[in-house]
DNA sequence: ACATATTGCGCAATGT
DNA sequence: GACATTGCGCAATATG
């Protein structure tokens, strides 16, 4: 099994498909093969609108769902959802680091771990040729806690081109969108909060300073009548 | 002007290529040409390898930039990035809004601009047939104030797999978490301040009450003692 | 033009 | 199981 770095140095061709999609189109199988390919059956495999001649039934081309032996597992790549991820490289990293608390991705161990399997280049996918400049990503998704994920063992995603998996994630990206407008809506309403308190605050001061200046007033008019009345006012005031 | 909404439905096709990207290739008029494409050719013209004739200098097709008719304007991806939006119909329904505060991405001024480049097949890539179940994402990155761009023509990002575009991702990535962590920091003081506030009130609240009652006991000690001295008061108040 | 800072958005793991 | 949170990256934009 080739090195990842090297599988990617020798590879020479575009990858542009994802191989784990039965949608996919085998680029390389299209071109090999024998079959004169016509604009028509350009148009109905490219464009997706017939997979056979209508008349005849013959289909266009035997596209054979990927197989799984020659998928290239270093790649990964949703058509589905249009996201890609390097996503081996990042489970790579990130399940070798095992004690600490968020995983950094090695990009050492991932070069020069031996392949996860049987894969190589010759898949049904094509993959834009990978520069020696690799962006490391991190694990993806929110950090567990302290104490580590609450529920370890979770149903996994469903697999991504399902209508669940799209189900999912449509909801989530609206959960997601309303989590996010609700934060903004709280982190505004926190500021207008700060500013009213600030301005009762101010008021609430100005109030104080008059009274203050009031009872000061008071107690001197009171002081020049005379000394028994404040024992009074201090009883009065006890009660 | 066709609306939108109106192009979009009339439109019975997939695009999936990207009219904007300098790599775009106008599969329609690649498919509608007369010119016979045979395997060869589509391997040149697919991987990239070539684009004309390497013996005779002669184009295997002549590719023009994408038409603006003809452009598949909602609909675009990246190979490189794997990356996939359907952000012709994002930016559509999102230009479509005219009152909304983030607009105007305008389907007529995209169809309508001249393609900015020489484009070529170097780049060429294809799209798998697009499958039932579709993730409709928007337009990526942050969305311009309400005037619009403000530099509406902007250096592009650098190619990716380039080792410049990696040095710019990984410090962008650097500055977005410095930018949250701050963001979060903000939050987490404004909160505090909210509190500190509330309490500060209070005591504010309950030194004003006290003073209140002190006084009303006052004021009533000084009717007891008869009616000139408010008269002093209001007098000495005034200064 | 260049660099950094912001921000909308999606993914996926985790929380509730 | 459903929905809510959250760390993270991308890319477009904003701000120096």
């Amino acid at each position: 099994s080739k090195k990842v770095s090297t599988i990617l140095q020798d590879s020479q061709v575009q990858f542009d498909l994802d191989p784990l999609l039965e949608n996919s189109v085998d680029i390389r199988q299209l071109l090999n093969n024998s079959t004169q390919v016509n604009d028509a059956t350009l148009v109905n495999i490219i464009l997706g609108e017939k997979t056979a001649d209508p008349v005849t039934g013959v289909p266009f081309i035997e596209l054979q769902p990927a197989q799984d032996s020659v998928l290239p597992t270093f790649k990964e790549f949703d058509f589905m959802t249009n996201q890609e991820q390097t996503s081996k490289i990042s489970e790579a990293g990130w399940s070798a680091s095992e004690g600490e608390e968020y995983s950094t991705c090695d990009i050492e161990s991932i070069v020069n771990s031996p392949s996860q399997s049987e894969h190589d280049v010759t898949s049904s996918t094509l993959t834009p040729p990978t520069s020696p400049f690799e962006i490391v990503r991190g694990r993806p998704g929110r950090k567990p806690s302290a104490a580590g994920p609450l529920r370890p063992n979770r149903k996994k995603q469903p697999p991504k081109g399902t209508e669940e998996y799209v189900d999912k994630r449509v909801r989530n990206n609206l959960a997601v969108r309303k989590s996010r407008d609700k934060a903004k809506k709280k982190q505004q309403e926190t500021e207008q909060r700060v500013h009213e308190l600030s301005t009762e605050n101010e008021n609430l001061q100005k109030k104080l300073d008059l009274l203050t200046k009031e009872l000061n007033v008071l107690k001197s008019l009171f002081i020049n009548v005379g000394a028994s009345l404040p024992t009074k006012f201090d009883e009065i005031m006890s009660r």
